[in-house]
DNA sequence: GTACGGCCCTGTTAGC
DNA sequence: TGCTAACAGGGCCGTA
């Protein structure tokens, strides 16, 4: 499941190979998700930029082609072949120039393509209420504490809006908490732990990308390579098991429909 | 404006 | 062995 630090690993890895080529042809799967993905037909790719776990082609003409990778989705650079074409789980593809094809695979076609007027983010109420990146100066323990008072649902749940700060899902959420060793149902945070959250937040985000993300089943970056943080990770997943800090066996609830893992010593309510 | 439930999806796994 | 149900979950949308 493609979070920021899978996003940008798949960003680091397209940049070098999409970037000047013109878009010459393209397709895709009939559901309205993913339709849009044929308006970037004859536009040159420019920039390709990430916002929280949306990835942005900057398109000549102004232009801006979205994608959102969703549960299972999957951007690829592969040869162009007729028979590719025919792949039960091709949600979209675009023909480049070079010579090369992009490609989007999503299995539970869980992910959106969008393409808009540069910058014009209305019809993505997500995108368009993104929270600032996670190391961008703009985040602090003091940015997160009021936007949690302003709030009683879970701070867990709110990091998961993609409001506060972008690019967290269910994964580095779990992995955030436990680095800064607080309960994720908590509905408060007071200055010190806001603080300790935000830096919870970097240091698991930071691991994420080093590792080149994390591959519990389907995420593989666009050279089809697992991610390695898998084996980095202190608390996600890990229910039934002992911490990794204090021994105390991990536990898990659900928290607003979110398999969540937390340590009950380290973690305390 | 905010909260919340339902829905979209399909492969995998558990249970019978 | 084969079938069914539960589960995974990010984001959007309608309703309260």
């Amino acid at each position: 499941m493609p979070e920021l630090p899978e996003v940008e690993t798949i960003r680091r890895q397209l940049e070098p190979r999409v970037v000047g080529a013109e878009i010459v042809d393209a397709g895709s799967h009939w559901s309205a998700k993913f339709t849009p993905a044929a308006g970037a037909v004859g536009a040159e790719i420019m920039a390709v930029r990430r916002r929280g776990k949306y990835l942005l082609f900057d398109l000549s003409g102004d232009e801006e082609l979205i994608v959102h990778l969703g549960m299972t989705g999957r951007l690829a650079v592969r040869e162009r072949t007729a028979e590719a074409l025919e792949h039960p789980h091709l949600r979209a593809w675009w023909d480049l120039d070079s010579g090369g094809r992009l490609t989007f695979h999503d299995i539970r076609r869980f992910g959106r393509i969008h393409h808009v007027e540069r910058g014009d983010h209305r019809g993505i109420p997500t995108l368009a209420a993104l929270g600032p990146e996670p190391w961008d100066p703009a985040f602090t323990g003091r940015h997160l504490a009021a936007f949690v008072k302003r709030s009683d649902r879970y701070v867990k749940t709110l990091l998961l809006s993609q409001r506060p700060v972008a690019g967290i899902g269910n994964i580095y959420a779990d992995e955030a908490f436990w680095i800064a060793r607080i309960n994720p149902a908590t509905r408060r945070l007071g200055p010190q732990r806001a603080e300790r959250l935000v830096e919870g937040i970097r240091t698991a985000l930071d691991s994420g990308i080093k590792h080149g993300g994390t591959t519990l089943r389907d995420y593989v970056d666009s050279d089809g390579q697992a991610g390695a943080n898998q084996h980095e990770l202190h608390c996600y997943g890990r229910f039934g098991e002992p911490c990794d800090r204090c021994g105390t066996i991990m536990r898990r609830r659900v928290i607003d429909a979110r398999s969540t893992t937390w340590c009950p010593s380290c973690q305390p309510r």
